[in-house]
RNA sequence: GGGCAGAUACCCAAGUGGCCAACGGGGUCUGACUGUAAAUCAGAUGGCGUACGCCUUCGGGGGUUCGAAUCCCUCUCUGCCCA
């Protein structure tokens, strides 16, 4: 692929705030990418992963998505593990306890954390690193020299503090020094291009680039990935928001959880969670707007990509039927458990029995809904046992069959 | 070290002695409708019981009271101001 369209899709889905800053990292991108092809070199990318989490989620993963299109077109990729940030415990979300992790939980969860990011990345084009490497090493006054090259203004008009400024949330000292990390861990693996979320536009650029150069290096290119929504289609996906497409589900549970993104957000999934090129996009996008692509057609290839992703184009092909013949049509799923039923046992008691509520109360609830059935018939008592054996169905998507 | 303010359910955020399982918004769920688990509209959203109801919850612990998320003591954590 030329460099040209190398840096469309390399830019894909970035977000500086600020269109000079853009246009000054694509310049520089291409720059980088000229000198690299003329002396016949792969560029060195990296992006830090925190292991903290093991249950990754689709949001997690855009920036693995990012390393992997660099990885397409030939360049280096190091998958960096903040081993020594977890080692040193983070406190900044004061509400949940977050004990420091022993070394072998870091190893363990970097274990787990790489697995799921392999879904993504290309195992073996990816060299994985730990920043305890050499984090570990600098002493106090390394740590000091490395300070002097910021100031703490610096720090404070700096957004994310200076909103949590404002609003009287705790700063703490130590969260400084977590931009210096991130700096030194650039300067330390003499990357060319970092790629982070938009929360690190300040480590990326105003630190690592900083640093870089004040030790001697040629700054790394900032590839700032904007946020991708959560299911609402509006807030940064989290879990503990509840809007997460989490990774270790099933091919159906993703395609209808990608399905039920709102259109509107269809742009940022396109951009930041697929394969698809720059031009690719660009296509669909002017499909959907000029009426010839469908927009239930279009989020049904994207949810179809996305699921391939991490399940294979085989079992997305097959989620996707699955959705049409669910939701579409109203039929029932090909495939589902089966509950072997009493011939006495109250439905609120098989609702629960055969995992389908969480508890009695929600149960009763979804029967109050008309929210239970029995082979596409209302069942209204949660006290009467099942007329009969057939496909029960909670709401939309839980189904089970049931036999006595 | 001193003074003041604050810690509420998945998230944000009201409530300042009984009408509080706790307003509202977000998220999530259900129904209607549909182009899909889009959009829109309506409802639900601690647990147990068919139900009158009962039990657990408002940072931790202890107390006052017939009765506390609300008052008192104490502990932990946070912010602001002073030193």
């Amino acid at each position: 692929m030329n460099i040209e369209e190398q840096v469309q899709t390399l830019m894909q889905g970035t977000e500086y705030g600020d269109p000079q800053l853009a246009k000054a990292m694509e310049t520089e991108l291409r720059q980088r990418l000229s000198e690299a092809q003329a002396s016949g070199r792969p560029l060195r990318v990296y992006a830090g992963f925190d292991p903290r989490t093991t249950d990754l989620h689709l949001g997690h993963t855009i920036p693995m998505r990012k390393l992997r299109q660099f990885q397409d077109f030939g360049h280096h990729v190091v998958f960096l593990i903040g081993s020594f940030t977890s080692l040193i415990g983070d406190p900044s979300d004061k509400d949940q306890l977050r004990p420091q992790l022993t070394a072998e939980q870091v190893e363990q969860n970097a274990q787990t954390y790489a697995e799921q990011a392999f879904r993504v990345l290309d195992k073996d084009k990816t060299e994985v690193r730990q920043n305890a490497e050499w984090l570990s090493k600098l002493d106090f006054a390394d740590l000091i020299k490395l300070a002097a090259n910021f100031t703490l203004q610096q720090f404070v008009t700096r957004e994310n503090f200076h909103l949590r400024w404002e609003k009287g949330d705790p700063i703490y000292l130590h969260e400084t020094f977590y931009p210096i990390m991130q700096g030194y861990d650039a300067y330390a693996l003499k990357t060319d291009v970092q790629v982070g979320g938009t929360d690190q536009l300040f480590n990326i650029l105003t630190a690592g680039r900083k640093l870089m150069s004040a030790l001697g290096e040629k700054p790394n290119i900032g590839i700032i990935l904007g946020i991708l929504p959560g299911t609402d289609g509006e807030i940064k996906m989290s879990k503990s928001l509840g809007n997460h497409i989490p990774l270790n589900t099933d091919a159906n549970d993703m395609f209808g959880k990608v399905m039920s993104v709102p259109d509107k957000a269809m742009g940022a999934y396109m951009r930041l969670a697929t394969r698809w090129t720059a031009s690719e996009v660009a296509r669909r996008e002017a499909a959907v707007a000029d009426g010839s692509l469908h927009p239930r057609d279009a989020k049904a290839e994207l949810a179809a990509e996305i699921t391939g992703i991490f399940y294979g184009a085989e079992a997305a092909t097959a989620a996707r039927q699955n959705f049409d013949r669910v939701f579409q049509q109203g039929d029932v799923p090909a495939e589902m458990e089966t509950y072997k039923a009493g011939k006495d046992q109250a439905l609120i008691d098989v609702l629960t029995a055969a995992g389908l509520v969480k508890s009695k109360s929600e149960g009763r609830r979804l029967v109050e809904q008309n929210g239970v059935r029995l082979d596409g018939a209302v069942l209204a008592d949660p006290a009467a046992p099942l007329p009969a054996a057939g496909v029960l169905q909670v709401g939309k998507r839980r189904f089970v069959r049931i036999e006595f």
